[in-house]
RNA sequence: GGUGGAUUACCCAAGCGGCCAAAGGGAUCUGACUGUAAAUCAGCUGGCUUCGCCUUCGGGGGUUCGAAUCCCUCAUCCACCA
């Protein structure tokens, strides 16, 4: 397998005098196990090293890029890195903070657990000394019976404290409650610890600060069964400086599967990062070193508007995740489409580029406009699109349509097409048949 | 096992027989300003064949001319008692 021009450009910012150091500056440790031997640990030789990526839906999205890109930063200082797919975790659900999860079919979770595996192995080098392997905790789960599972691994834990742990208690004080199978998951996952430990000899697990519960369960295990001092790092939950929630899109997770999200979406999201939080995701989602980061502070103080930071910070993650030719596509189309030249002036290449990467759908001339609204996406209802229409909020070609039965004409771009918008920068594409 | 309380739209939360498609707040969305920002201000926010009609107030059934509001029952959660 060859390295993806994404991957070969990675390199750590060697102006740190350690690893450790760069983390913290990029701000990716919120929480860990003793700093000291973290940092001394991550500087001596290759260590192994793991994180656990549930199946809880078709796809990975953004907030599991935090955990794939501090997977590769230590695989590029030379560690040995550790994807896991929750084959048998993913059967089980870890508790959210609110409500008990709905199971998912055991098919389904098979289904997805593939196609995670095939994300995750695009973020990481699979060459060299320290290539990473991809494990399945159902591949030792699985075999193991109930009885084994409580004598050997059960065992261990205290149930005063695995009431302790956040998750469990904010379940246990809501009025949902919690079910004896998310109850169990910790143990679940401290298993995988263990075993991988065994295995591998991986000695440090990384995830999110909300699995920080599930960490220690991993870490306390290997201490009791195998008397060795395991590690663990916690990564902050990002959020956004104006208080929404981070890697949402319209209400939607930002995926990192083109079909969920396409490579225009995934660019236009990063693009829109607040002057405020543009910084802190350079540090987080590239691999630019802080000489670089500190130059585009310095052009968010003073030229704001031009909105370097952000520009350069949608290229480079949507080239890390759908690769350079699909980055250089949805700048190009995003320029034609938010030009402020005349879209009819555009030729059809242009037009045929940009829309490509637009929700589209096939209309007539005499369509409702609303309709189109409808068909493409772009409203979820014939109501909210006549709502749209009413509020001013949408135009064919940059033309604003104002009345709620208004029809499409012919008068289309080169090419064939016409673009609908809703507010401002909401776009669809509409291919007229003949 | 017993008694009492709760369950309302995306979330929180009023309503307690007609004036309820359901107050208020949050969030989303749209407009103005602008940088395809943020903040701020304004407006919208169940659906549809939209001066009207249809489906919603945990599920099901009933009383009534008429129910989110009353009764029965089931489910879930909370509290106290055993």
């Amino acid at each position: 397998m060859t390295l993806s021009a994404a991957l070969s450009r990675q390199s750590n910012d060697a102006s740190f005098p350690t690893l450790w150091d760069e983390l913290h500056w990029r701000g990716l440790i919120h929480v860990s196990t003793n700093e000291d031997e973290l940092r001394t640990l991550l500087q001596g030789d290759p260590i192994t090293y793991y994180c656990g990526f549930d199946p809880t839906a078709p796809s990975l999205h953004l907030g599991n890029l935090v955990q794939l890109l501090l997977l590769r930063r230590l695989q590029l200082a030379g560690h040995k890195p550790l994807g896991l797919v929750g084959g048998s975790t993913g059967l089980i659900g870890d508790p959210k903070p609110t409500a008990e999860r709905t199971l998912n079919e055991r098919e389904t979770v098979a289904e997805w657990v593939g196609y995670l595996g095939n994300q995750i192995s695009k973020f990481l080098a699979f060459e060299g000394d320290n290539s990473a392997r991809l494990v399945n905790n159902l591949d030792w789960t699985a075999p193991m019976s109930a009885i084994d599972f409580l004598r050997e691994i059960g065992k261990h834990f205290r149930v005063g404290t695995m009431l302790k742990k956040d998750a469990v208690s904010a379940r246990l004080n809501s009025e949902a409650g919690i079910s004896y199978t998310e109850f169990s998951y910790q143990v679940l996952q401290g298993l995988d610890f263990l075993e991988l430990y065994r295995e591998y000899g991986c000695v440090l697990q990384t995830g999110g600060s909300d699995q920080w519960g599930n960490l220690t369960s991993g870490t306390d295990l290997i201490h009791k069964v195998e008397g060795v001092s395991a590690h663990a790092i916690g990564t902050p939950l990002i959020t956004n400086s104006d208080g929404t929630k981070f890697g949402k899109s319209e209400g939607n997770a930002v995926w990192l599967d083109s079909s969920l999200t396409s490579p225009y979406a995934m660019y236009q999201f990063w693009l829109n990062t607040l002057d405020a939080d543009v910084i802190a995701r350079l540090k987080v989602f590239t691999f630019l070193t802080r000489e670089e980061i500190d130059e585009y502070a310095a052009k968010v103080e003073t030229e704001p508007f031009k909105r370097e930071a952000q520009r350069r910070l949608a290229w480079d993650v949507t080239a890390l995740v759908h690769g350079d030719a699909a980055a250089d596509a949805v700048v190009a189309a995003s320029a034609a489409l938010f030009g402020n030249g005349d879209l009819f002036a555009l030729d059809a290449e242009t037009v045929r580029g940009a829309t490509q990467e637009l929700p589209s759908a096939r209309v007539a001339a005499g369509d409702l406009v609303a309709g189109a609204l409808v068909e493409t996406g772009l409203c979820s209802s014939l109501s909210e699109a006549r709502r749209a229409i009413a509020q001013g909020g949408v135009a064919v070609n940059n033309i604003a349509v104002s009345d709620e039965a208004a029809t499409l004409d012919s008068a289309t771009l080169a090419g064939g097409v016409s673009v609908l918008r809703r507010g401002k920068k909401t776009l669809a594409a509409l291919v007229f048949s003949a």
